[in-house]
DNA sequence: CTTTGATCTGAACATACGTTCAGTTAAATC
DNA sequence: GATTTAACTGAACGTATGTTCAGATCAAAG
């Protein structure tokens, strides 16, 4: 096998992703060129295309990862059958899960238009299957009578704009630490969708 | 006093903003090139610069004249002296302002780290002040004892990005009338900090 | 009917863009 | 120690960028 001037593909590779991620939080796709990337990692331009076919692949490929890893973080929470305490995993787990990658969480929100038609549907769809999650737990608690929402579709969507809206403000070294924050919200999207 | 080609100073200075404000919204400021804002009103690119002094200033003076509108239309509202009360004018303003300008919304959002930092600094400072406008209608209803939130300015936070949220799903031509969103959020808001 | 001056064109400026590719480098293999 | 080949460089490709400005245009003013 091939060796490298000091990195290998199995580093350099990740390194590119990571670079990209950061630059594309900080400044936006369109804003950040391929030669920038590459200053980033310490390559020539043309060596980023070892890594990816293309801008427009690097981009998607870093949503696309964002949201397989949350669908799956998810679906590895507990599931309660009680739809309150369901709401409640969902809650805390939104709010940790989007604190701790605000970079990705910014790209997947800011850069959708920035996505191939193509791309758009796949980020869309996984967007949609986490929003049904949500929507389900409600309409579920809509039956047994513990919430009163009149649309779940549109409250779900709701409640996540609304946790979502945490990496506007949180930093980890401010004044709320996590748990805090969490004790904040879930109060708040509890009653929001009491009965 | 001088003339033009088909179309005056007064209309094409207009013309420029709609078309930046369009294109801004569509593809990223980033993503939009002089050349493009000038073909969309009919223009060669120099001819901009009667109308900015750069692109920049283009961005900023959407981004402030949409904040000072906020604003002032803020103000204009009648101003309940009931806490509850203030809340649900706050809460229907604030979804029909934004409904009514989804483009100059999501630029506003989308857009602010693209504003050189002094830009950046006046914006936020106007976003704040309407941050506050929510903050103080909770801590006047904490006080009386109509709300139960344990972080005023969190939870204006929080409401103003769940109310903002409306804007990534209306349509105009869609299912519900603005009236019908207004009276699936509202409840919602009310329930969320109640005592 | 000449003058005026705001408005706009068209070309140019230096710089940057995404992408390609022939050729160099050097670690791993035999 | 010769061979192999993945990893990378450096230059080039055509095109695009924001901005400037001398000069053309033409409605209104005198």
């Amino acid at each position: 096998m091939a060796r490298t001037h000091g990195s290998h593909s199995d580093i350099t590779g990740p390194r590119v992703r990571e670079a990209a991620l950061a630059l594309f939080a900080r400044h936006g796709y369109a804003a950040v060129s391929m030669r920038r990337i590459a200053t980033e990692v310490g390559l020539q331009a043309g060596a980023l295309y070892n890594y990816t076919p293309d801008k427009q692949s690097l981009l998607f490929d870093l949503m696309k990862q964002h949201m397989d890893t949350l669908l799956q973080a998810l679906e590895a929470q507990p599931q309660p059958s009680q739809p309150v305490r369901a709401l409640e995993t969902f809650t805390r787990f939104h709010i940790r899960f989007h604190a701790e990658r605000p970079e990705a969480v910014f790209i997947s929100y800011m850069e959708l238009r920035n996505l191939e038609a193509a791309n758009f549907e796949v980020i869309e769809g996984l967007r949609r299957r986490y929003e049904d999650h949500l929507a389900d737990i409600l309409r579920r608690g809509v039956t047994s009578g513990v919430f009163g929402v009149s649309e779940p579709r549109i409250a779900a969507m709701a409640l996540i704009a609304m946790l979502t809206g945490v990496n506007t403000w949180f930093r980890p070294e401010g004044r709320l630490s996590l748990p805090e924050v969490e004790e904040v919200y879930w109060p708040m999207v509890r009653k929001a969708v009491a009965a």
